[in-house]
DNA sequence: TCTTGTTTGTGTTGTATTCACACATTCATT
DNA sequence: AATGAATGTGTGAATACAACACAAACAAGA
C-alpha cells in the first residue's frame, strides 16, 4: 500500500461544525447553581441553554471553552475541565453540530456577569427539568461528573469564598451530592486531611454561635501525589 | 434581540474534520497490550498509530468508534467508552483534525484480526515510547483512565477469557496498574465481592498446582447499584 | 441579666476494612 | 520419594468509618 500525503487525505474528510458548551456551576444559599442564558433560537423560545460557542478554525477546544467563560463571566483563572462530547445528529435543529461539554466551577461572589445579555442568570440545578437542545442531558452528565469529582479531589473550594466555615463546606457537599452528611464525621474527615488553614477568624452576622473561618491550603495539595491503589467496587 | 433561525446559524459555523481513535487494550502473557497499525502517512513512515476513522456526516461519534472496532477486529459486543477529545490544531500534519479518543477492552483470544491489513498487531503498552500523530499522548491518557476505571468497576473481565484463575486476574491488575499486589489480600477482596462464580474446574497444562477456574457473575453486578458516598482525597 | 434556642466544637465506641505476614496443600517434575 | 512452585486459607494489628452525646458560645428576647 502506497504511503499517503496528509493534506490530500484530510481534505477528503467530511467536515462538520464543532462547538463547546460550558456547564458553569456556582454555589449560593445552600443550593448548587448553574449559569444559563435564554436560547436565541425560535424553536427554543423561552427555554434556557448552556453558554456555548463555535470552535474557531485553528483553536484548541479547551481554548474555545475558556474564551466562552471569559466573555460571559469576565473571569479568568477559573477551574475548567472537559467532560464529554455529544454528537447526536439531530441534537441541533439547525443541522449536525458536535459539541464538547466542559464543566466549570466558580465562586458566585467573584463574578462580573453581563446579566443584561440574553438574561444570563444563576438557576438552581435541582429545579431544572427542561432545557434547549440536549442541554439537560449535558447538564445531568456534568452534575454526575461533579458528584464523583468532588469526592476524589478538592474541587469544591472553587465554589466557595476564600474564607469559609466548615458548615458552608458541608452545605456545599450536601447540595452537590444530594445527601445529608453527619456533621461530626464530616469535620473529622477534613481535619485529618490537613488541607484547611485555620484563619483564627470568626463568622460574622450569623444569628447563632459563629464558626471558625478556614481557607484551602493549595500548596499542601500540590505536594500530595495521591498515587493510591485500591480495588473498590 | 431577534430570535434566530437554526439552519442559517449552523451554516455560518466553521466546519472541521472529526475523527475517532480507538485505544484497544488486550491482555496476554502477563502484559497489557494495545492494538496498533502502521501509519500510512509518509511523515510517519515506520511508526505505529491507533485505529481510527473519520466520523461520517450523520453519524454519532460512538457509532463511528464501534464501526472502527468492528471493521478492524471483526467483533461486536465489545466494551467501548469515550475518553477525551484531542484538538491541537497541528496534531495532524494534513491540517486541522479533531479526534475523539475511545477506550476498548477485548479478549485477545476472541479475535479474528485482519493482520495483513497495515500490519495490525498487538504491542506491549510498556514498551511503546513513540507513535504517529499525538497518539502516544492519547494512549497514555487512556491507560491512566483504565487504571482508574478498573479499580472502580469490574471491567477487567473483558480482557480475560470466560474462564480464568485468580492468578490470571491478579496478573491483569498488576499489569494494568504497574504494581505488585499481595496475593492473599487480592483473593480475599474478590472473594468478599461475590462477583466470581466458582466453576468447579481446574486449570490444565500448568507446570504447578492448578488453580480453580472462575467466571464473572454479570447478573450480580447489574443489581449492585453502588451509590456510594465517601470523600477521599 | 437571665433564660432559651440554635449552632459550634469535640469525643467515644463498636464495626468494618486494610495491610502485613505464615503455613499447610496440591500437582508436576526429577 | 523428594523437590519445586504455586495454590488456598488464616490471623492480628492498624486504620478508617458510622452512629451517637454533650458541653460551650453567641443572639435574641423576656
Amino acid at each position: 500500500m502506497p504511503l499517503k500525503n496528509g493534506t490530500a487525505l484530510v481534505n477528503s474528510y467530511p467536515k462538520m461544525p464543532v462547538t463547546v458548551d460550558c456547564v458553569i456551576f456556582g454555589f449560593d444559599d445552600k443550593e448548587l447553581k448553574v449559569l444559563l442564558i435564554r436560547s436565541d433560537l425560535k424553536k427554543y423560545e423561552n427555554m434556557w441553554s448552556l453558554l456555548g460557542d463555535v470552535v474557531h478554525e485553528s483553536e484548541e477546544i479547551d481554548t474555545a471553552a475558556y474564551r466562552v467563560l471569559q466573555q460571559r463571566t469576565g473571569m479568568s483563572d477559573v477551574y475548567l475541565d472537559q467532560v464529554k462530547s455529544f454528537s447526536h445528529p439531530e441534537r441541533h435543529p439547525g443541522g449536525r453540530v458536535i459539541t464538547v461539554a466542559y464543566c466549570s466551577l466558580l465562586n458566585v461572589q467573584h463574578h462580573s456577569l453581563q446579566i443584561t445579555d440574553n438574561e444570563l442568570h444563576w438557576h438552581n440545578v435541582s429545579s431544572i427539568n427542561e432545557m434547549a437542545f440536549d442541554h439537560l442531558e449535558i447538564l445531568q452528565t456534568c452534575h454526575k461528573w461533579l458528584q464523583k469529582m468532588i469526592q476524589e479531589n478538592p474541587l469544591g473550594f472553587n465554589l466557595l469564598p476564600d474564607k469559609f466555615s466548615l458548615r458552608e463546606l458541608q452545605n456545599l457537599y450536601e447540595a452537590i451530592l444530594g445527601v445529608e452528611l453527619d456533621r461530626r464525621n464530616f469535620r473529622k474527615k477534613f481535619a485529618s486531611m490537613k488541607l484547611l488553614i485555620d484563619l483564627d477568624e470568626m463568622e460574622e452576622d450569623v444569628p447563632h454561635r459563629p464558626g471558625k473561618l478556614y481557607k484551602f491550603n493549595y500548596e499542601k495539595y500540590q505536594k500530595s501525589s495521591r498515587n493510591l491503589i485500591g480495588i473498590d467496587f
